[in-house]
DNA sequence: GTAGGGTTAG
């Protein structure tokens, strides 16, 4: 696509050396179009306030002093305009102007081909003007005419520099152009530029963003030699590629590291999911006697947030104070981010409201951290806030707004900002925006509008739309809406447990047991295993995990008869076990013993007994919380007088006096 | 006159 825009944004205007200024006819009017048969056209127009007089001074030619200079530095494409049409206007060389100063203006403007206009008006640019040309736009919002431009400086036969194959590059890299890439690295081969670790590491850089691996692997395997940057450059490839064990072997193989390459690793783990890993990395840089910068900072934050280790968490946070990075952007986001996750809302808020400058992302993320903590109303609240600053809504925005009100059950909101999205912002939703709407409808009941807006989205619904259609269904109890969502993901996502389970559990709600076995059948035919439930809770720096029926820790017992007693007084505050959760047809009260072995019931016990009265209660599970531990928490948090705090799947159940901050809606 | 690598919200 970039290749064809390219060539044809081009073609109007490839001549070279480009033609003298005394060949263009000057109009006498105030309107200056240049246009000749060779030159292309542009127009230039000269605005009554701007005087020769006011723009620039030309020394007088003289016999000394043959060549004439324009000293009037111009600010702008604008002001560049003004300028040329003056020279034109009064038949002067536009050659007068000077150069850089012309090459920086022309790299700023988004009339390119003005630009290049003018830029042609100059006799044979020198090298190095066409270099930092290039490196204007490749660093400017121009990377694409950075690219035409150096077509244009293949088709005029100029021979690229080291510099001019680093900046093209350079440009590459963000448009993710492999094609211009390859011409760069021909030249570099043909003019000799094989051991310029620059331009190699700029090359791996780019083949890995384009996902050309393999081509990076075998320049890296064949570099005669290897800087830093080039490791460091590899690591984050692979990482990136999802390739942490290859990473990690890297790493490990270097001779020498920097704070880059630790901070490539760390980075590196928390993108594959290894958050535990990278910050045991952490760990280790620091005793080398490193020092983390923002970055490192915002790498191991990422970790804390994945893990939900607060009091990490917390330590990083004092430590980046220490360090002065408080006002650095990316850190606080990440900040809030951490603490969100890790259920500290109010952190976060503190974090946020302390920023001097926010983006779009600290807004996004504390609307989303709200919504995940069931705060609809100041989700909104915030939004509105946002928009009053001036702020625009970004995608991600959204996300965390329809989150919101999908949370909530705020249905028309809900609609009215999905609808707002592509009338206001002119955004067109993405699969994940539907994913919301799903959700948000058929949570609500409203199932069939659910199904109308999956079969007329413009996008095909992949897994999780039909996922999220199929949990309404459960919800509202609705079997044959069920399967209908069953049929698109048996095609869809066959390999997911978590719909099976859900399905088999619809059935095991109406009592349909011989279904819900045919589903489980089904799923062992096709090999998929149910993800095990898992519940952890940290205590004094070190995290316990459960699994559902745990009878393998060492407190196990005594967790078991701290329950039982508890669960008596349970029962005088009204607790009866909701025993239709558990999916496998067997005795009453068996079930209820099946319950009570749930892994959230288990790290909750086991809480109690080991931190002081009336200290918060963290548990992190790796599936959604199950509606009798949900009653159970409520029931307990009133009679320990504990505030719990649970991070599911999906969001934070916040339990308090007999109350959960869902409201019982999630 | 002009060059390189690691970062945040879903």
């Amino acid at each position: 696509m970039l290749h064809s825009i390219c060539l044809a944004s081009s073609l109007h205007n490839n001549h070279f050396p480009p033609p003298k200024l005394n060949n263009v006819q000057t109009p006498t009017t105030t309107t200056y179009s240049v246009k000749s048969h060779n030159v292309g056209s542009g127009e230039c127009r000269v605005y009554a306030d701007f005087t020769p007089a006011k723009l620039y001074n030309v020394q007088t030619p003289t016999s000394q002093n043959p060549n004439t200079t324009l000293i009037y530095h111009f600010n702008s494409p604008f002001e560049l305009k003004q300028a040329v049409a003056i020279l034109i206007k009064t038949n002067k060389p536009l050659t007068l102007l000077p150069l850089p100063r012309v090459a920086s203006i022309c790299a700023l403007t988004p009339n390119f081909p003005l630009a290049q206009q003018i830029f042609n008006y100059i006799n044979y640019p020198e090298i190095p003007l066409w270099n930092t040309c290039l490196r204007n736009l490749a660093e400017g919002n121009n990377v694409i005419d950075a690219i035409l431009l150096f077509h244009q400086m293949c088709s005029y036969n100029v021979m690229p520099d080291s510099f001019t194959c680093s900046f093209v590059l350079k440009a590459c890299v963000h448009v993710l152009d492999i094609y211009y890439g390859r011409i760069v690295h021909g030249y570099i081969e043909k003019l000799g530029f094989q051991s310029n670790l620059v331009l190699i590491n700029a090359l791996l850089h780019l083949y890995g963003s384009c996902g050309a691996m393999a081509d990076a692997l075998q320049l890296f395997d064949k570099m005669p030699q290897r800087d830093i940057v080039s490791w460091n450059i590899m690591i984050t490839l692979l990482a990136k590629k999802g390739d942490v064990d290859g990473a990690f072997e890297l790493f490990s193989r270097m001779s020498e590291r920097n704070l880059r390459s630790w901070t490539a690793m760390i980075t590196g783990f928390v993108h594959c999911a290894k958050a535990k890993e990278a910050i045991r990395l952490f760990i280790e840089m620091e005793e080398t006697g490193l020092k983390a910068n923002e970055v490192t900072v915002v790498a191991v934050l990422a970790a804390c947030a994945d893990l939900g280790s607060l009091e990490f968490g917390r330590r990083i946070h004092e430590y980046s104070n220490k360090s002065g990075f408080r006002r650095n952007v990316h850190v606080c986001n990440t900040l809030i981010d951490m603490y969100i996750k890790c259920g500290c809302l109010e952190a976060a808020k503190s974090v946020f409201e302390e920023m001097k400058e926010r983006t779009i992302v600290s807004w996004s993320a504390m609307i989303q951290g709200l919504a995940i903590h069931g705060q609809a109303d100041e989700a909104l609240e915030l939004f509105n806030e946002m928009i009053k600053t001036g702020m625009k809504p970004n995608e991600v925005t959204f996300l965390g707004i329809l989150h919101t009100c999908s949370h909530m059950g705020l249905i028309n909101k809900g609609r009215e900002f999905f609808a707002s999205m592509s009338r206001d912002y002119k955004m067109s939703p993405q699969i994940e925006h539907y994913g919301c709407m799903v959700d948000l409808l058929s949570r609500a009941g409203l199932l069939e509008d659910a199904y109308e807006l999956i079969t007329n989205m413009h996008i095909k619904p992949n897994g999780v739309i039909w996922g999220s259609f199929l949990g309404g269904c459960r919800i509202q109890k609705n079997v044959e809406m069920a399967e209908e969502a069953m049929r698109h993901l048996g095609v869809l996502d066959p390999l997911n447990d978590g719909y099976y389970i859900i399905m088999s559990n619809i059935y095991a709600e109406a009592k349909r047991w011989e279904d819900a076995a045919r589903v489980r059948k089904l799923m062992k035919d096709r090999g998929v295993k149910k993800t095990p439930g898992w519940s952890t809770i940290t205590i004094a720096g070190e995290t316990h995990e459960f699994v559902a029926g745990d009878d393998n820790h060492p407190q196990a017992e005594e967790i078991f008869k701290r329950w039982d007693k508890l669960l008596e007084q349970m029962r005088l505050k009204g607790y009866v076990p909701n025993t239709s959760v558990v999916l496998l047809d067997m005795e009453e009260n068996k079930k209820e013993e099946y319950l009570y072995r749930h892994s959230e019931k288990l790290a909750l016990v086991f809480g109690l007994m080991n931190t002081k009265s009336g200290e918060t209660i963290r548990i992190m599970k790796n599936l959604r919380v199950c509606e009798d531990c949900h009653a159970a928490f409520k029931v307990i948090s009133e009679i320990a007088k504990r505030d719990i705090v649970v991070r599911d799947r999906n969001r934070f159940h916040c339990f308090k006096d007999g109350f959960c901050s869902c409201k019982d809606y999630w």
